[in-house]
DNA sequence: ACCGAAACGAGAGCACCGCTCTTGCATATT
DNA sequence: AATATGCAAGAGCGGTGCTCTCGTTTCGGT
């Protein structure tokens, strides 16, 4: 990143940051799918065709906003790991602290998480910052399992060459089974899709305690992990 | 239900028709979110003021053909159940039969379990017919069950307090501890969770053969629900 | 210091959208 | 036959993403 040197590129600098939070201020008001380069235009107090100097598409905006939401819940999950605490510990640690971020911002979760807009194509770009999340409850596993206290339990196995190579190298210098990246990612699944339900009201009238659910979820695919519960 | 008698409410119903299969033909192109009322009376022929005799607003005409989607999801999962097969095979059969109708539908798909439409709220009339799939779930176990042939195994255990009292009064005649509730709820998330993912390409560099996988999904989820995987 | 090139903001315009209202005609009811 | 209702069409409103043009400002090289 190069610091802006002359003030033109200084004020196109700004100029894009002040468009992005306000896009994101009307995100989570009226979502995705509702965002507006017109509105937004307005609340900058320019013209709508500005904005495309600085944004070349509505799609282009809308990335931005994804990398922000993917680099988001990716710190959020970061930051509830306390890597001293015990495995179940800084399990629930990481997705509590996912599920409250998803229901804080829910139309970023949806921008990332939910039904794709049409047409949009997720740039190159998303995938390393895609990978924050689930690298953090991999980490998890993996400390545990280099202390000896990763106990899966039987159930049934995944053919190795359902997972891609690139997968089961996951977590470099720590080797995991095919059947335990397997359930890496049905985890990493898991999370994301309880949450959703949550969100988009599949769980009305199914639960009562939505937090409780989501704990019990959440033993539920740790010990599928072979982490150890109580 | 009454057969249309004159022949104006027979040219009402048949007209109705046509929108309803145009819209849903216009759906499987550009999906729900580009579904456009205009596009839809081009293509019968008829100016656009004219399809509100009919449906009174496009949210109504969302609604109709979400019910259509709960009902035919729900139609794919009872049909491809043979109670005579025994549990696992009714299970993988019912798995895979949402999931190849959720493949061939993936617009209908998003409607019914994607990010749900800004504003819209689903009418009370979905409530019963999307528990149509869910339910054929339920029946395999219950059947299973009632045979003996049920064996949760141990995991966490779910506070009943968190589920709704109604859904652990689910499938009348046949008591289901909470315990087998809860799991029969992370099941049905499941189904639609590893769908989601697949359709929305978070699979993408993650799985080598989504099929394979899905089907280890499946058993996954049947051993945690208590059915005997070989 | 000047001058051409590039960046920029504003505005008009295009084709589209959901939705409303009025108008005139066809059909059904009394 | 007269009246009431159902219906299709068209115009119109305010909104959208996006493009193009037209002056203006700013920057970099000479």
């Amino acid at each position: 990143m190069n610091a802006p040197r002359t003030a033109r590129e200084r004020a196109r600098a700004e100029l894009t940051k002040e468009i992005l939070t306000a896009a994101r201020r009307q995100l989570g008001e009226v979502g995705g799918i509702g965002l507006s380069l017109r509105s937004v235009s307005r609340e900058l107090g320019m013209a709508s065709s500005a904005i495309y100097r600085y944004f070349a598409s509505r799609d282009e905006l809308l990335t931005a906003l994804i990398v922000e939401a993917y680099n988001e819940i990716g710190a959020a999950a970061e930051n509830a790991d306390l890597p001293v605490a015990d495995p179940i510990e800084r399990w629930l640690a990481v997705w509590r602290a996912v599920r409250e971020w998803s229901l804080a911002n829910r139309h970023e979760f949806a921008l990332i998480f939910g039904t794709p807009i049409p047409g949009y194509i997720a740039p190159h770009i998303t995938v390393t910052v895609a990978g924050r999340m689930p690298l953090a409850l991999a980490r998890i596993t993996s400390d545990a399992k280099r202390s000896g206290a990763l106990i899966p339990p039987p159930g049934p196995t995944c053919d190795p060459a359902a997972i891609e190579p690139d997968m089961l190298r996951l977590l470099e210098g720590e080797e995991f089974t095919p059947g335990e990246v397997a359930r890496l990612i049905l985890a990493w699944n898991r999370l994301v899709g309880i949450i959703s339900y949550e969100l988009h009201g599949h769980l009305t009238n199914v639960t009562a305690d939505d937090a409780a659910f989501f704990d019990y979820t959440a033993r539920t695919e740790a010990a599928l992990c072979g982490l150890i519960f109580d």
